[in-house]
DNA sequence: TTGTATGCGTTATCAC
DNA sequence: GTGATAACGCATACAA
C-alpha cells in the first residue's frame, strides 16, 4: 500500500504538504505541482479509513429502506444517489428487510463507522431512536414517513393522496368504491384511507368497504380476492400503496366477470398488462430521493436551520 | 463518545482486556464479567472505523450491481444478505447504474475502505479490473458474467436457459418462434440466443427471427413493436431476460389481432397481468446472492482453494 | 493471564 | 507557507 508519507517522499515535502494539496489549502504552486506528480506516478489513493478516524467522519451516507425489494424504494435511491454523488458523497444502500432490529443495526453501523449522514426510511410504526445520531451532530432526514418535529424530514400529503385518488374514481362514476390499504398501525396506510372515506362520504357515498391488508402484494392479491367474494363486488377499488396495487390488478386478471375499475397509488415500473385505464397517482418517487438528499447534504454543509418537513403531493 | 478507555477504567482492566474480551479471546472469568457489564452500563461499542484502520479490514462487504431497480439484482441482493449477516457480516448495496466509470469508483470505495470482500455483477462488457484488490488480498466473486479464471464467479448456463426456453415453446407446437435478446456485444444475451438457436435448428426450424434490442423494459417493448410490424407476426417470441419479457407483455397486452405466445428467462415478481399463460424459467436470483455470498464469506475466512466458477441452471 | 506501549494512515495544531 | 508531531480509537507484540 502506497501512503501519505511515500508520496511526501517521492515529493521532497512533508506528508503535512501532500496532505493540503489533496485537501484543497492553499500551498506554493511549484510543490503542489511536485506532489500531483508523486501522486500521479505512484497511483496514490488517500485510506478514507484513516482519514475518517482522524476527521470523525466519512464521506459516506447510508440510505436504510424497509424493503430493497420494493420499486419504489429503489427509486428513492437512484433520486438519493444523483445528488449525493453530485455532491461527493458515496452511498450505501441499508435494507431493513421490514425489521426494526435490523434497522436499529444499520443505524449503530451508521453512527460507528462515521458516516456523514443518514436517510431513514422507517420500517416500523414505532418512531425510531435517532438520538444517538442526533446527539453526535450527525446529519439525519426521515423519508416517507413522519416521526416527530425534531428531524428533517420529506413526506406525502398522504390525506389528500387517498382524497384526490377517490375523487378520480368517483369522476369516473363509480358510486361503490372500496378500499384496500395497509395495517391500521401504519400511519401513511390510514391517513390515505382518510382520504378515500371522507371524499366518498363528501360525494353522499358510502365509506363502509375498507379492508386492511398487510401493505404487499400478497395483501392486495388477498383481500382482493375477498372483495369479490362478497354478494355484489364493488364497482371499483382504490390501492393505496403500488404493491397492493400489484395484487389487486394480479386477483383481477385471472378472473372473469363484472368489470371492477382499478385505482392505485402509487407506480406500476413493471406491469405487464396495459394499465392506462387505471387511475394512477404517480408518487415520483425519485424526487422523494431528490429532496431528502439535498436536505441532508445542506445539513452535513453545515446548515443550522431549524428542522423541516417537507410535503410531497406526488404527480398532479 | 465512550471509547474503549472508559470502558476499561469503569471496569478497572486495561484496555487490552476489554479489547480481548469484545473478540473473544480467554480472559479471567470474573475480569470478563466486570467488562461486560461495564459495556453494558456504558453502552459501550467499538468504533468500527478504528477497528478497521488497526486491522486493515473491516467487517463490510460490498455488493455492487449494475441496477438497483432491476428486480433481478435485489433478489440477489436478499440472498447475499441473508448470508452476510449470518456470517456477521454488513453489507452495503452499490448501484453502479449500468456505468462502468461508477462500477470503477466503487471498487475503488471498497479498496480504500478497506472492506472485507466484494461481490460484483459487472455493469459493462468488457472485464472489470479486480487486479488491485486481489492483490490486495480482498475477497471478490463475480456473478453474473463469466470475466475469467483467476476469481470466483457464479453464472448461468446461459445457453442451456436459451435450449431450454426455445424447447419449451417448441413443445407447445410453435414453429415460427422469435427471439429478442440483448446486445451483441454482451456475452450472456448472446449465449442465450445461441441456446435459442440451436434448439430451433435442431427441430428443423428457421433461426433467422432474432433480434437485438436493449436489456431492459424498452428494449423489450420496441423489438416487440417490430415483430409485430413484420408481413406476419411470429407464433411466439423468447425473452431472453426479465425487462424485456415485462415489454413484450406490455406491448401484446395493449393489442388486438392473432395471439403471440410468450417464453421468458427470468422473474417477474411484479407482473400485473395472469401470467401462468408465458413460458418461465425462473433464475431463481435469491440463489445466486446465497451461492456468491457462501463463497465470499469462505474467501474472508481464509480459504485457499484455487477460484471456482458455479453454473447454476435456474428453476428446472 | 494481564498490562503497557506502539502503530495503523491521516489530519490538524503548533512552532518556525 | 511549511514541517514536525500529536492525536483519532482500537488491537496486538512484548514485557511482566
Amino acid at each position: 500500500m502506497v501512503r501519505i508519507a511515500d508520496v511526501a517522499a517521492h515529493a521532497g515535502v512533508s506528508t503535512a504538504t501532500v496532505s493540503r494539496v489533496l485537501n484543497g489549502v492553499k500551498v506554493r504552486s511549484d510543490l503542489e505541482n511536485r506532489v500531483r506528480l508523486a501522486v500521479a506516478e505512484l497511483d496514490y489513493a488517500p485510506n478514507r479509513t484513516a482519514r475518517s478516524l482522524r476527521r470523525q467522519l466519512s464521506d459516506v451516507i447510508a440510505l436504510i429502506i424497509p424493503d430493497v425489494e420494493n420499486p419504489f424504494f429503489t427509486s428513492v435511491a437512484r433520486g438519493v444517489e444523483d445528488v449525493a454523488r453530485a455532491a461527493g458523497l458515496s452511498v450505501v444502500l441499508c435494507n431493513a428487510d421490514d425489521d426494526v432490529a435490523k434497522e436499529r443495526l444499520y443505524l449503530a453501523v451508521a453512527e460507528h463507522e462515521n458516516m456523514a449522514g443518514v436517510i431513514l426510511a422507517p420500517a416500523g410504526d414505532a418512531a425510531p431512536d435517532l438520538s444517538r445520531l442526533i446527539r453526535r451532530d450527525r446529519a439525519v432526514v426521515v423519508i416517507d414517513r413522519a416521526v416527530g418535529e425534531d428531524v428533517d424530514q420529506v413526506v406525502f400529503d398522504n390525506y389528500s393522496l387517498g382524497r384526490r385518488a377517490a375523487e378520480g374514481l368517483i369522476a369516473r362514476g363509480h358510486r361503490d368504491i372500496a378500499c384496500i390499504t395497509g395495517p391500521r398501525t401504519t400511519p401513511t396506510a390510514v391517513e390515505r384511507a382518510t382520504g378515500w372515506r371522507d371524499a366518498l362520504e363528501e360525494a353522499g357515498l358510502s365509506s363502509s368497504r375498507l379492508v386492511y391488508a398487510n401493505f404487499r402484494v400478497d395483501g392486495g392479491r388477498s383481500a382482493m380476492a375477498d372483495l369479490l367474494a362478497a354478494q355484489t363486488p364493488p364497482e371499483a377499488v382504490l390501492a393505496t400503496n403500488n404493491l397492493v396495487g400489484v395484487g389487486v390488478l394480479q386477483v383481477l386478471a385471472g378472473r372473469s366477470g363484472p368489470n371492477v375499475d382499478v385505482g392505485i397509488i402509487g407506480d406500476l415500473p413493471f406491469a405487464t398488462s396495459d394499465v392506462d385505464e387505471v387511475f394512477h397517482l404517480s408518487l415520483q418517487p425519485r424526487e422523494m430521493g431528490v429532496t431528502a438528499a439535498r436536505l441532508l447534504v445542506d445539513r452535513i454543509h453545515g446548515s443550522a436551520a431549524a428542522p423541516e418537513t417537507k410535503v410531497l403531493l406526488g404527480a398532479p
